[in-house]
DNA sequence: CAAACATATTGACGTTTATCTATATATTAG
DNA sequence: CTAATATATAGATAAACGTCAATATGTTTG
């Protein structure tokens, strides 16, 4: 079985169970969760919804070295989830509204359906 | 300085600069981005939007093992992101209806203000 | 150009993660 | 009770992650 047909496969199966596919969107989607589930930049996040901040203000508020700080700005932006620009000696962020559109749009989409798994028993 | 002084500092700072503070959520929030954060359990979170799902179900859409899957639905669990009920010799899962809610409102309770960061030569 | 400053990169490190195989623990059916 | 089935746990392993100290890069100013 090649890769193509492995990949074409799992399509058709989430289709069979009437899923919404979001294709190759997963990817992008699981980056930017990523990019929030560490606890640091949750807060970086969280912190760029006031506004545009410097690298230098968000430093203030954690107890991390400014290496660090640059690993998690660099994931935080390669994800898209923020945007980076530079102003002279300073690095500038902000929230990528495109991306945050993205996310909320996501987990609005999806609305609870109480249906109880019954047929099990007929398929496993 | 202690480890209460030390959260008790960072507060500080994040009401300083006017940045919302979740406080502990940030802990459980986090917990629930990470455990999104890795495209097969986000895969996973995707289809139980379409009701509750059976974990034999679930294991057909991958290729993955099923300690692998029983793995992947243990952190899903433990995020509080999904709920676990034994029937019968079947596991059934399905969305936290109070976690997804609380995701939802997380993310759109952000609004993008379009305020540049000016102020940094002052205080960097 | 040189000094000062903000940020990025490198290299090292211990920790956590995702995955597997092998095995254990339910639960139901005969 | 035993066999079959679904799921969980244990142990191993390779890769990824988060962190730091040291250093490099880029920008402004004297």
């Amino acid at each position: 079985m090649t890769a193509q047909a492995v990949i074409s496969a799992a399509s058709n199966s989430f289709a069979k169970i009437g899923v919404r596919n979001l294709g190759n969107n997963y990817k992008e989607y699981a980056l930017f969760m990523k990019a929030l589930g560490e606890e640091t930049r949750l807060k970086i996040f969280h912190m760029l919804s006031d506004g545009e901040l410097c690298a230098c203000k968000i430093l203030e508020e954690f107890h991390i070295t400014q290496p660090t700080l640059s690993y998690h700005m660099k994931i935080l932006c390669e994800s898209g989830l923020v945007n980076g620009r530079k102003d002279g000696i300073w690095m500038k962020y902000s929230i990528n509204d495109k991306s945050l559109n993205t996310i909320k749009e996501l987990f609005n989409s999806i609305e609870i359906k109480n249906v109880e798994c019954i047929d099990c028993s007929a398929e496993c």
